[in-house]
DNA sequence: TTATTAATGGTATATTATTGCAATTATTAA
DNA sequence: TTAATAATTGCAATAATATACCATTAATAA
């Protein structure tokens, strides 16, 4: 589960204010160990005792990016609870094409390597999806 | 512009045939610097004479995405030529913030360093995508 | 308290992508 | 070559994902 304290004080640093809504959002996406899509999300929220709008779900999945504590997955459409908001690194999401599972890499070792390409410069704190298969697939 | 030869070699590599659609679809695509959705990359072809459906511009990136020669770019739901189709090493796109323009980067000199990380086994020839500026925008 | 700003709900709609089936085209077998 | 088979394409419908707009409600500041 979430620490709720350690998100108050996220969002106070960022200028921003929890509600219950990001609150019931955030606590229901934490108790998944995997991404979800948005649809779903709201799926389970509301088979739960709540009565949320799509609209609602997107806008404070995009709070909660902003916050830093949630990625969205690119690659598949849904949304993962951040373990990790440094933002001097890069977070590596490993995506196993086979059970379909997507895990952040939150080990600071597991630093990706990236050279100077092409005076391109990498925004710090972004997300690199990676597929393959994971340890219980491979 | 793509090398027609290259291409159909590639096919017959794959076991693939190359149709008069498949061909005009990818030529378009070549003629861009950058990438585009389905939907523009039809409304182009459909201004310039053809009338191409939908999902016959989704089936045939699908087809060329299989035969690794268009990479999907994730992040923007577009589609982009692929420079250089080796399978032992990671295809880096720079996705520009500002500009938004998507490039490969395909310099064998600039490989990307991925550790082993949690047992996870990263799948050949994938592609990675990073965000920041390009070298106009920065 | 009242004014102002921010967040949410609800609906409509935009955008992205897939499906099913018929028609056409290409390939293979006879 | 012709017939049979397989692959591809066209078309329409629809699914899946996401945003926009505006009215209402909640939070914050004066």
């Amino acid at each position: 589960m979430i620490d709720k304290v350690k998100l108050i004080s996220k969002c106070k640093e960022a200028g921003k204010s929890i509600t219950p809504q990001r609150l019931d959002i955030i606590e229901e996406l934490s108790r998944l160990n995997t991404s979800i899509s948005a649809y779903d999300l709201l799926e389970r929220l509301n088979n739960n005792g709540h009565s949320f709008n799509i609209s609602t779900i997107y806008r404070v999945l995009d709070f909660w990016i902003d916050v830093g504590v949630v990625h969205k997955v690119e690659s598949n459409n849904t949304y993962l609870i951040c373990n990790d908001s440094h933002l001097d690194h890069f977070h590596v999401l490993l995506h196993c094409s086979n059970c379909e599972s997507v895990k952040e890499s939150c080990k600071t070792s597991n630093k990706i390597s990236i050279p100077n390409i092409q005076k391109f410069t990498p925004k710090k704190g972004q997300v690199i999806e990676l597929h393959g298969l994971c340890s219980n697939c491979s």
